[in-house]
DNA sequence: AGCACGCCGACT
DNA sequence: GTCGGCGTGCTC
């Protein structure tokens, strides 16, 4: 420990959260500083967060080396996480004070921790007893000697604060302050365990085992929909907190964080702390210090949260972990549940990756021998998986503007006379995905972006779904000029809403669609209600192919089953075979038995008949055998690289450049594809070009890549984007 | 990231 | 003459 700690003067190298490719020099304050210390330090005209990161290097002018200001009243950064920031930053190729700002998102980390009041049972009796002031002190000693703010004492006793305010001046109630930031209430891992199938019990067992091992494991926990991997993993949790060590739960979306934080209180007593783009600056500020203080045992949130200063992680969940919103771009280009293996792997803790319909990634890891495999096959109650068929709409008799076929209007319309749910799924949001002229034949797009604009009837607007930019919807042909002769092309899911209600007019129907919610809260509020049985017939994007539960759904009637199928993303086959085998799941999860029907073109596509075999196990084999073959991953390595610049000229001349000097990356055995437009070539004003590199899976990449993007030198404006592992192709 | 410095075009 | 565009470079 002798080298962990620097006396006042002692050179030091902080890492700054400055897009400075270095240390810097500091000398160690007044009273010194620890390794890992937080700290403010002078930079130009500046003050700026950094860390201290090790001994100086003593390579600067001393005379123009400058003190570190102070040090911050947080926890010094432990060398677990200082070796997770570097390892992240060499797989990502990001820079370190990108990772460091990773490492540092909350509000206020430099400030002091602040103050306020709280109040608790003071030690006389007031003279003269009134019925409110008996209220405030029947609820201060029914919580015997916990504070409360006055707001909240006052609001608990159901009186003024004036109640609280005038027994404080009498000393029956005593004032002082406490730090604003207090501890997570404490969990009880033994608090509401739910009996548990015999299954879930042999799961919950092996996963408390492994964490009882002290050690690094992964184990991918696969169970179908309801089959209740939720209270598996969750008996993870309780023995990790019976350990005395911190877990994290990772979910792919915040709209699931409020339903699995009740069912978080349900199983321990309490609610945990939660981390999330859609929490308060204060709250933030309090589950980050926390977590660093070791007074939050249980994290809930997103990708992000793997960036906290856990100082005992034992565990992290990622559920879900094929969802591909754990991959994107936070500034950082970083897949969440290939970090939260890494930093498990460095802090000696265990990995439980959940999911319905794992990836592709993580059955290799399996087969690979580097997962362990866990597998839930019975539903919890009676339902099964349900039946599936596929609808051949090649001999459906359906007239153009149309899209539920006959088959599939006869199926719904035997569940609305039973009185039972049904959904149905199509991945496109909006009224209609083009907008056509029928006179000229021209196309809306947007302006900024080269993507179509997806009219919104809803929203009365044309919207982009590449850059959000909204306008009205016009009347006249921005091209030719014609005068009503736009039409919507293809369906969306509000067309839908408007075919099915001219199928079954009398049918209450809801249309689920992220863009039509003011907030996050309204939509979860009409989910709920929707999952109580307030509608017939469920219409509905993605959204409701995650987690929400309909107890009454009975059928699924999934539109376009081909969307996806086609197109040269290397995943589209293992994301339709999720999607559609995620919807189908949503069907039958009470007491009645569920159906899916899956309208199809290419009823004999490999993909579509094992998704209706319900044979998971050799639609991963044939797709391994696939990918194996074209060497790509998992079983080989991919980096895009995206530059984007509003000059096209400097896009195209630089991805050109660099397609030609790629000795370092042939040096390794790699290729380079391209460059080629992105998909969409022009997103807000940026044209984008994209390179593919291509790698077996032991070549040193990573090495190769910062040697070759290293040889180029940028014009202002353009943007060069390292992307390993890319998840989609775009 | 900021911010200063500096080198060229259009103004009082 | 000089105001201000933003390309280049520096920060311990």
């Amino acid at each position: 420990m002798t080298d962990s700690y620097f006396h006042e003067g002692d050179l030091v190298g902080v890492l700054t959260t400055q897009p400075l490719d270095r240390l810097l020099d500091y000398k160690a304050p007044e009273g010194g500083c620890h390794l890992g210390a937080f700290v403010e330090v002078p930079l130009g005209p500046r003050k700026v967060l950094g860390v201290v990161w090790g001994k100086g290097k003593g390579d600067y002018d001393l005379a123009k080396i400058r003190s570190v200001i102070r040090v911050l009243d947080v926890a010094p950064m432990r060398e677990e996480m200082r070796s997770f920031l570097i390892r992240a930053a060499e797989y990502t190729l990001t820079p370190m004070p990108a990772m460091l700002r990773l490492g540092t998102r909350a509000p206020g980390l430099g400030d002091a921790p602040s103050m306020r009041k709280v109040y608790r049972l003071g030690d006389t009796v007031p003279d003269r007893m009134t019925g409110a002031r008996e209220k405030v002190l029947g609820v201060l000693r029914d919580y015997g000697g916990l504070s409360f703010t006055l707001r909240e004492l006052a609001e608990m006793a159901d009186v003024g604060t004036s109640v609280v305010k005038g027994l404080v001046k009498l000393g029956a109630v005593s004032e002082e302050e406490a730090p604003r930031d207090t501890p997570y209430p404490q969990l009880d891992p033994d608090y509401g365990g739910k009996e548990l199938s015999a299954d879930q019990a042999i799961g919950a067992e092996a996963l408390r085992a492994a964490l009882r091992s002290d050690g690094y494991g992964t184990t991918l926990l696969k169970g179908v929909t309801g089959s209740g991997k939720t209270e598996v993993y969750l008996e993870a949790v309780a023995e990790c907190l019976r350990m005395g060590r911190q877990a994290l739960v990772l979910l792919p979306e915040i709209a699931l964080s409020g339903e699995f934080i009740n069912r978080v209180e349900a199983r321990f007593g309490m609610k945990p702390a939660e981390w999330h783009s859609g929490v308060t600056m204060t709250e933030r500020r309090r589950c980050w210090r926390m977590v660093g203080q070791g007074d939050a045992q249980l994290v809930v949130g997103a990708r992000s949260a793997l960036f906290l200063p856990y100082q005992n992680l034992g565990l992290i969940v990622v559920d879900e972990e094929h969802d591909t919103s754990y991959k994107q771009e936070d500034g950082v280009l970083y897949n969440a549940r290939d970090m939260a293996v890494l930093r498990a792997a460095i802090n000696g803790a265990q990995v439980v990756l959940a999911s319905a319909t794992p990836s592709l990634e993580s059955w290799a890891n399996v087969e690979a021998g580097k997962y362990q495999r866990l597998e839930l096959t019975s539903r919890f109650g009676a339902a099964v998986m349900p039946k599936m068929d596929a609808i051949d709409m090649r001999v459906e008799d359906l007239p153009g503007g149309q899209w539920v076929s006959p088959t599939l209007r006869g199926a719904i319309q035997q569940r609305l006379e039973k009185g039972e749910q049904s959904l149905i799924f199509l991945n496109r949001r909006g009224y209609a995905p083009i907008t056509l002229c029928r006179a000229c034949g021209h196309q809306i797009g947007c302006e900024h972006c080269d993507a179509r604009m997806v009219e919104h009837r809803f929203l009365k607007r044309l919207m982009c779904h590449q850059c959000g930019e909204t306008k009205p919807m016009p009347t006249v042909c921005p091209s030719c000029e014609a005068e009503d002769r736009l039409s919507a092309v293809g369906p969306g899911v509000e067309r839908m809403g408007e075919e099915v209600a001219e199928l079954f007019p009398d049918a209450r129907i809801a249309v689920l669609s992220s863009d039509l919610y003011g907030s996050a809260r309204a939509m979860k509020a009409h989910i709920e209600e929707i999952a109580q049985g307030g509608t017939d017939i469920i219409i509905g994007t993605q959204l409701v192919a995650k987690g929400h539960n309909f107890p009454l759904l009975t059928l699924v009637g999934v539109i376009d089953a081909d969307l996806g199928l086609q197109g040269s993303d290397l995943r589209a086959a293992e994301r339709t075979f999720q999607l559609m085998r995620q919807v189908a799941g949503r069907a039958g999860r009470a007491e009645t038995p569920g159906e899916a029907l899956l309208q199809t073109y290419q009823p004999e596509h490999a993909v579509i008949r094992a998704i209706l075999a319900g044979d998971e196990e050799s639609f991963w084999k044939a797709e391994a055998e696939e990918r194996k073959a074209a060497g790509v991953p998992p079983y080989g390595r991919m980096a895009g690289i995206i530059l984007s610049s509003p000059n096209v000229q400097e896009v195209f001349d630089l991805g050109s450049e660099m397609a030609r000097m790629d000795g370092p990356l042939r040096a390794i055995g790699a290729q380079v594809f391209g460059p080629a437009p992105a998909p969409i070539a022009r997103v807000r004003g940026k044209h984008r070009v994209r390179l593919l590199v291509k790698a077996e899976k032991s070549a040193p990449l990573q090495q190769a890549l910062a040697k070759w993007a290293g040889q180029f030198r940028l014009p202002t404006n353009l943007r060069m984007a390292i992307d390993i592992d890319p998840q989609s192709f775009y």
